[in-house]
DNA sequence: TTAAAAAATGCTAAAGATTCCTATTTGATA
DNA sequence: TATCAAATAGGAATCTTTAGCATTTTTTAA
């Protein structure tokens, strides 16, 4: 049910759980090709897709650009808009909601916190 | 300052501020048309760049388009993944940073908060 | 192990949203 | 009212993502 096995899901996988950033499918692209130089960016596109809709993967929206992230667990980001960084930060879903947002009635499927500002790293290089 | 008086802009302005949904540029473009036929497209996505980046209105990203809204005030959103519907929920910044999310040492501007599931509406009538 | 069926890939074209470019028009200023 | 800077209209261009289809690869089961 989680489709068939094929060598560009298991490096496209790879590449995203290695990287410490927040790729985009284009850098993941980049990325595979050096294992898999035939690879179709078309498969990177849908492989992530794939991997997202099953949660296999997280996805956030910044900038109109899809970054990927294979860190699943609950957690907010933070996007620096001087150097362009993204950071995971811990978030406690519990908390968040119980204390500041009215939910009633709704079904929760999905929780997206992007902070944007000037980060650590760029506010000491002033 | 805050530039030249057009024409474009107040109406661009009320149709933002009238509006009770989410609209995209698009929206706003046909909304604002009926009022101005020969308005832009270019002008509408321009102008609500420039009021973004003023601060006079707010702007939300959902599946790769940008939403407007004149509420300025910090406030969460719900988008219903059945129905498409943008809700705007109450929201408590220092409530939840303090209750949820580490922030030690980055300078926040601005924080987005998405909410994805199914809206009340859509759960009765299923 | 091999053949057939199903699923995934690669390639290219297309879509959708947004920005860029430039001639023209408009609003503000003196 | 003339001038100049700023904004607009229109369309081309860009950028990311998806769609369509022929080909290749997995899976399966004989």
């Amino acid at each position: 049910m989680a489709g068939k096995n094929t060598i560009q899901k298991k490096v496209i996988y790879e590449v995203i759980s290695h990287s410490q950033d927040h790729p985009t499918a284009e850098e993941v692209y980049k990325e595979v090709k050096l294992k898999i130089p035939s690879i179709s960016l078309a498969t990177v596109y849908r492989v992530l897709n794939t991997f997202y809709h099953e949660g296999k993967i997280n996805r956030i929206e910044i900038n109109k650009e899809y970054h990927y992230d294979a860190y699943i667990k609950d957690h907010a980001h933070f996007v620096c808009s001087s150097c362009g960084k993204i950071y995971d930060l811990e978030f406690e879903k519990d908390k968040m909601v119980v204390a500041g947002v009215i939910m009633d009635g709704f079904n929760v499927e999905r929780i997206e916190v992007i902070f944007t500002g000037v980060c650590k790293e760029c506010l000491l290089n002033r």
